[in-house]
DNA sequence: ACGCTCTTGTGAACAAATGCACAAAGTCGC
DNA sequence: GCGACTTTGTGCATTTGTTCACAAGAGCGT
């Protein structure tokens, strides 16, 4: 057993942030009744390359079989059992505007290893009203919701300006996995997990991309001309 | 002035993903009308180290002064022009649903370097309809609204399943910036910009984290008690 | 049984990113 | 002016990630 989660325990951070895309990959062929795949075809849907592809899940363990490629199904399992998506985990969603209803009524949870169980917002008019079976509940209610020492990923879907308040509320109450989308860096203590999600952090990436590209057009008719 | 492009052309992958970062820092800042600031309290309060910002302003150009800091109002400048922000892009979203909604409804664009000038929905019940300024149009109308060769970029807010074909739509009218919103990977030709922002990816990452810390937990009892 | 074909898994070379540590270059008090 | 002090910018070592290229292994037809 040490063996086992001795070659999980080293997974690269960037082999771990591509293992959700080839589920989602494998989830495909699944649907389609596709029972085996090669590194080559799988590593297309997922928009990667095979060398990649192949490195990565020789981290997870020899999965696959030489000169026939690897078992859909038996992959499936492995990369999520690797990801811990084996069970449920419960998700908490602060912030109940525009963004958080979006995310509450997302579908998309259940069927990836995550189930909501809870949503909060400080807004009076808010707290009561129903959302696909689930109340909207006061701040308050944040403690009882969360048990410590019991994973539980917290959701941040209010306005910048609160942001770190609430990190700081789930901390608190014993959340250790964070998801921000609020546009603001927030700060937590060690050993809690924060990832972002940003929008305009997106766009202005896509930005410097298409300066550059401008840039370059200009300078060849430049040196066209000269 | 070629020394000048010269200088942005070069910029690394991993610094440009953090410049938005800074410039968000930047912003707080300049709303609390401070004038200077050290690369370690930049750094903080973009969540990064004090070296890494040193490095990554560097690759912009020298706009620090040694032994003060910097003046946060001309390296915002900086950074925004490197990251081609000095005017405003185009954006046109398609997928009027739940997270598109929210999308044109988010107001952080405009202030970002951003302007949605177009909403998008196959849907006729959807077309017609006013939200923020703005009338959602039909598919048919996107080769209006995009001019091939002039930059513009495109947000994907479809389901999974329409994403690759609303992804080939805006490249045949000439986006050449794609941010896809959908849980699936779509093929873009080359030259074409995509980046994929994607909730569930990031919660499986999160999950991860959490499995690892559990598994180490069980494994220091184990050991605790052999 | 054997050789042919196919595809995995991985060592080794390469590239990118990070972190360290300090010289260089500025400010400020005197 | 000058020396003490502060903070930047960067060369270098280290770590992390990617790509290449191919040996090892599995299936299949004969
Ligand atoms: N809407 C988008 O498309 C979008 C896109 C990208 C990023 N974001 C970011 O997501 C966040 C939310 O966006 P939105 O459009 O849903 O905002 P919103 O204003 O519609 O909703 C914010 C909600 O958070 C609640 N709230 C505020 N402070 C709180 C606190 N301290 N504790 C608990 N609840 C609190 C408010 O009552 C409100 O219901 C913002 O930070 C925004 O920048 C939104
Ligand atoms: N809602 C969320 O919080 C959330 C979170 C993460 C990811 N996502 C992803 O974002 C996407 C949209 O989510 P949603 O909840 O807004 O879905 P939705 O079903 O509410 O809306 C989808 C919209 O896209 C339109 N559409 C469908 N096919 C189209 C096509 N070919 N051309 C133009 N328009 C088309 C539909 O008419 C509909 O209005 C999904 O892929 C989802 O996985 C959503």
């Amino acid at each position: 057993m040490s063996v086992d989660q001795a070659a999980k325990r080293d997974i690269p951070d960037a082999t771990v942030a591509r293992l959700p895309g080839y589920l989602r990959a494998l989830g495909q062929l699944t649907v389609q009744d596709v029972l085996s795949v090669s590194s080559e075809e799988l590593a297309h849907s997922a928009g990667v390359s095979s060398a990649k592809l192949r490195k990565d899940l020789s981290h997870l363990g020899s999965y696959g079989v030489r000169g026939v490629g690897y078992d859909v199904a038996h992959l499936t399992y492995q990369i999520s059992r690797a990801l811990g998506l084996t069970h449920d985990w419960p998700v908490v969603i602060v912030g109940m505007g525009n963004l958080g209803r979006a995310l509450a009524s997302y579908g998309g949870f259940a069927t990836k290893g995550f189930k909501v169980v809870a949503l909060l917002d400080r807004d009076p008019q808010l707290v009561g009203e129903r959302l696909d079976e689930l109340t909207v509940q006061p701040m308050g209610e944040l403690v009882s919701l969360v048990t410590p020492g019991e994973a539980c990923i917290g959701v941040i879907a209010t306005p910048a300006a609160s942001a770190q308040d609430v990190a700081d509320l789930l901390v608190a109450a014993g959340v250790s996995s964070i998801l921000n989308f609020a546009a603001t860096a927030i700060q937590v203590p060690e050993g809690v997990h924060m990832r972002k999600v940003d929008l305009s952090t997106e766009l202005q990436i896509l930005a410097f991309h298409e300066q550059q590209r401008s840039a370059s057009v200009a300078d060849e008719l430049l040196e066209g001309a000269g």
